[in-house]
DNA sequence: AGCCTTTACGTCAACAAGACGATTAGCTAG
DNA sequence: CTAGCTAATCGTCTTGTTGACGTAAAGGCT
C-alpha cells in the first residue's frame, strides 16, 4: 500500500447501478413492481427496475430515468430514498457491479408498461416474493426484503403512509395502509382519534367523498410533517402475523 | 440505449471507496475519528478513514479494513452499519468515484494512531466539523451531518445507545450518551425507571462500582434487544439546549 | 456521628392509548 | 316516508406511560 498520488487505476473497474424497489398498495396487498428481463444476464428472469449509473450522472436521477424507461412511472410526486449499497463480489456474473438500492412508494397506479431493456414491468404481491414464490434475478430478493423491512419501520415515526395515497384520501384509506403494510388490524376509532391529534400530519380539505354505502368520508391531504409525533407504535399492536419471512 | 448481451465496457469505469464515520464520547463531547490525510488530492487535510474497496472485496469489510490501517481501531465490538451511498459526478477528483459510507459507535477509546495512507488520526468534536471550524476534505462534511443525524434518530427506537459505553457501565454513564448526543438534560430518575423497565435492554451484572463519591453506582451489561421499546421520545424532552463546549 | 454526593426508589398529576358504546350521515329497500 | 344497512365520527372508561419532584439509601470525608 504505497501512497501513490494521482489515480489509481487498479481501482477504477467497477461499475454502478441502481435499482429500485417501488411498493404500492393494489386489491388490499403490498405489491412490488417487477420487470421481465429483456437482455443477459437472467434474460426472461424477473428482476427489480433498474440500470446502470451513466459516467455523469447522479445514482437518485439514474434511478428516476430507470423507472421512467422502464416502467414508465415518472410522475415527480413518486417518494424515493436510498436504501442501502449492495456490493458483495460476485453479485453479478457481468463483473464487478456495485448497486444502490432505492425504495420508492407509489399510490395505487394504473398497470406500468414495459420499456428499453425490460420486456413488461408488472405489479407482485410482496408475499409471492419474500416467500420464494416468485425467483428474482440476482440479489434482488434481499434487496426487496430490506425495502420493506424499511417501509414497515417508517410508518411508525414518520409521515411515509400518505405516500402510499393519492393527492386526496380518506381517513379509511390511510388506516388501510398501515393495516395491510403491517398486516394487522387496526381500530377505525382509535386510529382516527391519533392521526387527527399528531400535528401537521394531515389537512381536511373540507371536501367529502360519498361511497356507495356508507356515511360520506371527510377528504384529507397530506401535511407538511415529514416525522410523526408521537410515533405510531407497532409493538403495542396484537401481533398478527403476515405471511412471510421468506427463503 | 440499445440493449446488448454480455458486459457493457462503457459503464466499468468506476472506482468504489468507503468513508466511516466513527462516533464517540469523549470529555463529554460528541467526537468524530478523523485522519489526516497522506496522499493526493487534498494531502495534509481533515478526512473520514476510508478507502478504496479492493476488487474482491465486499463493502462491509473494506470499512472494517480501513479503519484498522489507518486508525488501529479493529476491535470486533465495533458497532458498524451502513449510513448511505454518495454518487455525485464531480465529488473526487481522481474520476469517477462513488463513496459508500458507514457509521461506527464506539466506546471510549484510547487515541488512535495513524496508519498508512494516514499520517494522524485524532477525535474531534462534532461541533467542531458541523459548524464549519474543522474543513474537511471531498464532501465528508456532508457525510458526518448525515451519520451524526442518523446515531441521534437511532437512539429513540434502538438501543444503540450501548455501543458508545465500555462492555459493563453504569445508568449514568448511559444517561450521559443521550444528553451529550441529543444536547438535552434528563431526569435521572425517570430515565432510570424507564431504561429497566424496557424489556431486554440492560442486564444487571449485579456487581456495583465505588465512584470517588456518592453511592455505588449498579452495573449494567448490554441486553439482547436490539430495538427499544417503548422508544425514547425525543420529541417528549424540554427542547433544553445543553451548555456545550465552546462554539 | 454529621455532612456531602450520587444512586435508587416512590408519589402524584397529566396525558396517551386500547376497548368499545353510541351517534351521525349517506344510501337502498319496502 | 320510513326502516334498515353501512361506514365514519365522536365520546367514555380504564389502563399504562411520562414528566416533575420528593425521599431514602450507600458510599467517602472530616
Amino acid at each position: 500500500m504505497a501512497a501513490v498520488s494521482g489515480p489509481q487505476p487498479q481501482f477504477f473497474g467497477m461499475a454502478v447501478t441502481v435499482d429500485v424497489v417501488v411498493l404500492t398498495i393494489r386489491d388490499d396487498e403490498l405489491q412490488v413492481l417487477l420487470v421481465e428481463r429483456g437482455v443477459e444476464p437472467f434474460r426472461g428472469a424477473l428482476a427489480l427496475p433498474g440500470g446502470f449509473i451513466g459516467p455523469d450522472e447522479d445514482a437518485e436521477p439514474a434511478a428516476r430515468r430507470e423507472l421512467a424507461e422502464e416502467t414508465a412511472l415518472d410522475r415527480g410526486g413518486l417518494y424515493l430514498e436510498q436504501l442501502r449499497t449492495f456490493a458483495a463480489p460476485a453479485r453479478d456474473p457481468r463483473g464487478r457491479v456495485v448497486t444502490v438500492a432505492y425504495l420508492a412508494i407509489a399510490p395505487d397506479l394504473p398497470v406500468p408498461v414495459g420499456g428499453s431493456d425490460a420486456r413488461a414491468a408488472r405489479w407482485q404481491p410482496v408475499w409471492s416474493v419474500l416467500s420464494g414464490h416468485v425467483k428474482l434475478a440476482f440479489d434482488h430478493l434481499g434487496i426487496v426484503e430490506y425495502g420493506v423491512d424499511r417501509a414497515r419501520s417508517k410508518l411508525e415515526y414518520t409521515t411515509l403512509a400518505t405516500a402510499f395515497c393519492p393527492e386526496v384520501f380518506t381517513m379509511t384509506e390511510l388506516r388501510r395502509v398501515y393495516e395491510v403494510v403491517w398486516g394487522v388490524s387496526i381500530d377505525a376509532r382509535n386510529f382516527h382519534r391519533k392521526v387527527t391529534n399528531a400535528a401537521d400530519f394531515l389537512e381536511p380539505t373540507g371536501e367529502r367523498r360519498v361511497l356507495e354505502t356508507g356515511r360520506p368520508a371527510a377528504l384529507y391531504r397530506r401535511g407538511p410533517a415529514r416525522t410523526l409525533f408521537p410515533p405510531m407504535l407497532r409493538g403495542a399492536f396484537p401481533p398478527v402475523p403476515l405471511a412471510d419471512s421468506g427463503a
